[in-house]
RNA sequence: GGGCUCAUAGCUCAGCAUGGAUAGAGUGUUGGACUUCUAAUCCAAUGGUCAGGGGAUCGAAGCCCCUUGGGCCCA
């Protein structure tokens, strides 16, 4: 509870003034206060002004002497403006957020109940590297996975491979009828060189050859056959590709637990049992009639009709996502058998793949009672359709979610510098004309910067040491950069600017870890025990023990609003409070014992919640930078 | 043409869910702080018709309606 013991006793207060004056079901507010109004406020005298009749003063005058202080309230006090103002007995709530602040579960919140939800992100077709725009979809499915985990919630995240789409059929054009050699000529990763050579120039071959168009078409549909030629050779190109992308994933300090291929959806038969359920429930119909004469269609309801399968009896992309999802949600039989993939990701978890012929294998059980799909908000309306139609499926309404994000655009002179005159605007970054700015690229820049800043600091260090901090911090920047501001926020993407290290970033963050872990190696200490919390009794100290005692309260709001961006906020406002605490109220040679360890106390605890807090970003804490 | 979405300091963004106290950060510019627990830091100055208009309210950056401008999706 940390702070939030504090807002709950004020709330148990409250309620017994209320009951004494007889009053309920007021929609009060008990939230930290803002500098100079004491610890927490409340609003609860201006939701009452109607009722009684009265100005908001009087009512908090009234309520303020009623209240009653407790073991962590010292005082309320009714503002001029109408706010009630209530202070903390702070030896008492310094010494209960920084004990609980050490134990290994500190900021767990149970928001989910153990229930089960599925998170699928990243969705990047195999045909070539993943680009910064894909960067924003990864990072935001990871840090909302990660921060679902800790809200109470059993999660599984999912990695859907496009290994049957039009992207893959143009690189198996290129391979097979334009003659790209099956290896990288130049040693390139083999990811950028299907992107960046393959990808761009067969697609830009369509325009000068109207022939190819056909060939694309022959090529889709012997990939439907997963014995053709075609099929297994897209099979072994995709598989390579997807390898790199997923060592560019792991880089960033992103797992999964499974993958699952678009071309085994379409082999399982799972689409035609989904469509003959829909028919069953008349969530489709077959149109005689009018334009879509032919066609099987879901009515829209406020919006056009959505046409599923075509006259001539093929499925549109849309009928694609139905029997997924619907897997998802463990609404149809699992028709998938299970394989570990073949190489090991990092960390412990386990990654597995489905595949369709029968195995021993135990495979895990990853249907969830909700399902969150990370996609941009391109695909808002898509997504939509989906919803409604898996709502008809599970009566639950929010069992299928889209979250939504903006794109990442390229700023006029990252895209200048690409070769591209956009006249002073931003661009949308382009596969097909290879307008993008590949992830390894800019971590790679990164790292690099970041090592040569590091070693500066430290000459004596070790190149593993400046590397695992180039890393780290490397990692941080890309991370932070990608969630910082709110998913409905246009990302405008700039080289120069992404290598930034100062201000809001995630070295600013990480590098009040690496200030309070030097004090604690300098200090020479193990915890000090029997701590007098009446000694931290400053301003800059308490700020930052209130910071520390917000911790579950942060992944609270972060788990309910979907929201990654309160916990970069919150870590933030955290290292800011750690910095005037660093300025302000030194630890070590202050001849004064009892005062150190009181504040050796809080830097140990300080440090552990920064970990935490930057753990739900993916984000790791080094001990020196 | 229809739908979704965004608009707050020169620039990039918080704040809006739950209306209330002096609208906050970063960056930029200017000036200051390292014989001190790491200056990837800190302090100060500078900078706002909260896109515009209307409405409901004792009270609006926030809620409702309209308008304008940008982005995206569909046709």
């Amino acid at each position: 509870m940390a702070f939030g013991s504090f807002i709950a006793e004020i709330e148990s207060g409250l309620k017994k003034v209320l009951d004494d004056l007889d009053i309920s079901g007021v929609p009060y507010v008990v939230e930290p206060a803002r500098p100079g109004f004491g610890d927490a406020s409340s609003n609860l005298a201006f939701l009452l002004a109607k009722n009684l009749g009265k100005g908001p003063r009087d009512i908090a005058e009234m309520i303020s002497k009623r209240y009653c202080a407790g073991d962590l309230v010292s005082g309320c006090e009714a503002h001029p403006s109408g706010y009630l103002n209530f202070s903390a007995n702070w030896s008492s709530l310094s010494r209960v957020i920084l004990t609980e602040s050490m134990r290994d579960g500190y900021g767990s919140a149970d928001v989910g109940g153990g229930s089960s939800v599925v998170v699928e992100h990243t969705s990047v077709n195999p045909n070539k590297a993943l680009h910064i725009g894909h960067v924003r979809n990864i990072v935001v499915g990871d840090t909302i996975s990660r921060i679902l985990s800790r809200a109470g919630y059993k999660v599984s995240v999912l990695n859907y491979v496009d290994d049957s789409g039009l992207q893959v059929a143009d690189i198996v054009l290129g391979f097979r009828h334009l003659g790209f050699p099956a290896e990288p000529p130049d040693g390139k990763k083999f990811d950028h060189y299907c992107g960046d050579d393959v990808y761009v120039k067969t697609t830009e071959r369509y325009g000068s050859d109207p022939g190819l168009e056909d060939v694309r078409k022959e090529i889709l549909r012997e990939m439907e056959d997963g014995d053709s030629e075609t099929a297994k050779f897209a099979d072994m190109i995709t598989r390579r590709v997807l390898a790199c992308q997923l060592e560019t994933c792991w880089r960033l300090s992103v797992t999964y637990d499974c993958l699952n291929f678009e071309s085994q959806i379409l082999r399982s038969g799972l689409w035609s049992r989904i469509f003959e359920e829909m028919k069953n429930k008349k969530l489709v119909e077959f149109e005689d009639g009018g334009k879509n004469a032919g066609c099987w269609v879901i009515r829209g309801d406020a919006e056009e009709d959505k046409v599923i399968v075509r006259s001539n009896g093929t499925a549109t992309y849309v009928a694609k996502d139905i029997p997924y999802a619907a897997w998802k949600l463990g609404l149809v039989d699992d028709p998938f058998y299970y394989t570990k993939y073949e190489k090991e990701q990092p960390g412990s978890r386990v990654l597995w793949q489905t595949v369709l012929e029968p195995n021993n294998e135990k495979g895990p059980s990853l249907a969830g009672s909700r399902v969150i799909t990370v996609i941009d908000s391109r695909q808002a309306r898509l997504q939509n359709i989906i919803t409604q139609l898996v709502a008809k499926f599970k009566s639950a309404p929010d069992a299928y979610m889209h979250l939504g994000y903006e794109s990442v655009t390229l700023s006029p002179d990252t895209a200048s510098t690409l070769g591209m005159d956009t006249a002073g605007k931003s661009a949308q970054m382009s596969g097909r004309k290879g307008l993008y700015v590949s992830a390894d690229s800019v971590y790679d820049t990164l790292h690099e910067r970041i090592g040569a800043e590091t070693k500066k600091r430290h000459p004596e260090m070790d190149s593993d040491g400046i590397n695992r901090i180039a890393h780290d911090v490397g990692v941080g920047v890309m991370r932070y950069e990608m969630i910082r501001q709110d998913l409905d926020k246009i990302i405008v993407f700039d080289l120069a600017k992404s290598q930034s290290l100062e201000g809001d970033t995630a070295p600013y963050i990480q590098y009040t870890h690496a200030r309070a872990a030097r004090i604690l190696e300098k200090s020479g200490k193990a915890l000090p025990a029997n701590v007098d919390y009446s000694l931290l009794d400053g301003r800059p100290e308490l700020d930052l023990i209130r910071g520390i005692g917000m911790l579950e309260v942060c992944v609270r709001d972060a788990a309910r609003n979907m929201s990654p961006k309160v916990v970069v906020r919150y870590c933030h406002d955290l290292a800011v409070s750690f910095n005037a605490f660093y300025e302000k109220a030194h630890v070590l040679g202050l001849d004064d014992e009892n005062l150190e360890n009181a504040r050796l106390c809080v830097v140990y605890s300080f440090k552990g919640t920064i970990e935490k807090g930057l753990g739900l970003l993916g984000i790791a804490a080094p001990d020196v930078m």
